[in-house]
DNA sequence: GTCCACACGTGATAC
DNA sequence: TGTATCACGTGTGGA
């Protein structure tokens, strides 16, 4: 009784009139268990031996159940339509590939969603240059996503700027993030056509000896630097 | 046949011998239509007038009937598992409830998803300043985020501070996003202390007309701006 | 003893 | 044709 049924989702046949209740109530064959073979179902009597006194109550208890029941499959099938219209291109796929297309994209958005955190937060106070081959394109192509995490400075994108313009790479997009006189930078290149792999792997290195050395650079300056010259020092 | 059935999913009865076939099969009454009143079902005959007849093609059709439904139901259920597993906190929800929670659950990813795409991606071409107090602490403290789009050049993040300092206002956090020669800044402010209302409409106006000013400082210098110092030029 | 959720086999239906 | 999916009513076990 807490969620709610979504409408009356189609079904539109009158009580116990569908199929399924009226033959499966009269055919007298049952399969047996373990055989898997058809044989005459024992003569079910009732608890007193007499088949047919069933009364009243017993009919309304039936007919409670099976509404009741007719309301769990609405809340269900109601959930799994809102589900159906959330997701593009479900309109068409039977219960089972829905949920499965329902996990796919519970997946996506969490990878998303770890992706972008972990391209946007800053992380512990270390500094880190990472560079990784993001995705590899079916066209030779491939994208190179790389990040630096250090001490912030002013001039740091320039740097950044300079240091990368020297290979073939096409950027791609830039993230920049501070958070408490730490600076995050994330640099999404694009180097297209058809690369093998030692190639990649030679683009790669170059990337990241080009943030090192940054990252050098900056780390052996940084006693002489004036470092009061930012508004977001850490405090 | 696409996807996997992921195990028997606990159920290790035996075929048929299962609740739920044995009653339903033997009581000879069915609920009619439309009154759900428990009257005798119609003495069902077979397809030539005589009972007991079914061949073994039948009951082959019936059994292989009865364990495709067993594989779709497992199915679904392993499917079901798994989004079960995904989510934290619905081991003990049933069906309906467990797909209301993946309702939610997807609404709140992709939620998060706008939001963070909205706060880290380029808008459309178009020069923007936006300016919001994005939340007000019970504290008294408010927090000002605000966000300027346009042309890239390398000494953008630089105006923007040196157009904020003189504000009283603590930068929590910068993100910087860029695409295509564009960019857009969002500057993440706090002012601690209570502040009334026309405080924080002082504090908002004065940073909206410190971005406008730069933004006009770049657009009525970006004829004679060199502007092929990036690396991250559109093309 | 009542209520609820689940799995079951079955008929209808689509391709 | 067979082989899928789906909704149905029902039996049953757990709160």
């Amino acid at each position: 009784m807490s969620s709610i049924p979504l409408g009356d989702c189609g079904v539109s046949r009158g009580f116990c009139d569908g199929p399924g209740f009226g033959a499966g109530a009269s055919v007298t064959l049952v399969l047996d268990g373990e055989r898997g073979e058809l044989v005459r179902a024992p003569a079910r009597v009732g608890k007193k031996g007499k088949v047919g006194v069933l009364d009243a109550s017993v009919a309304m208890a039936l007919k409670t159940h099976s509404e009741a029941e007719r309301r769990r499959r609405q809340r269900i099938n109601g959930h799994l339509a809102t589900l159906r219209s959330m997701i593009p291109g479900t309109e068409k796929l039977d219960k089972a590939a829905l949920l499965a297309e329902v996990i796919n994209h519970l997946k996506g958005l969490k990878s998303n969603a770890m992706e972008i955190s972990k391209g946007c937060t800053i992380p512990s106070d270390v500094d880190e240059v990472r560079v990784e081959v993001e995705d590899v394109m079916n066209s030779g192509s491939f994208i190179i996503k790389a990040s630096l995490c250090c001490e912030d400075r002013p001039d740091i994108l320039a740097d950044i700027r300079q240091a990368l313009q020297t290979l073939q790479l096409k950027t791609i997009r830039v993230d920049i993030s501070t958070l408490g006189g730490r600076v995050k930078n994330v640099i999404v290149m694009k180097c297209e056509g058809n690369a093998n792999d030692i190639e990649k792997h030679l683009y790669t290195s170059s990337v990241h000896r080009a943030l090192e050395s940054i990252l050098d650079r900056f780390n052996s300056s940084v006693d002489f630097l004036p470092r009061t010259s930012f508004s977001n020092k850490r405090q």
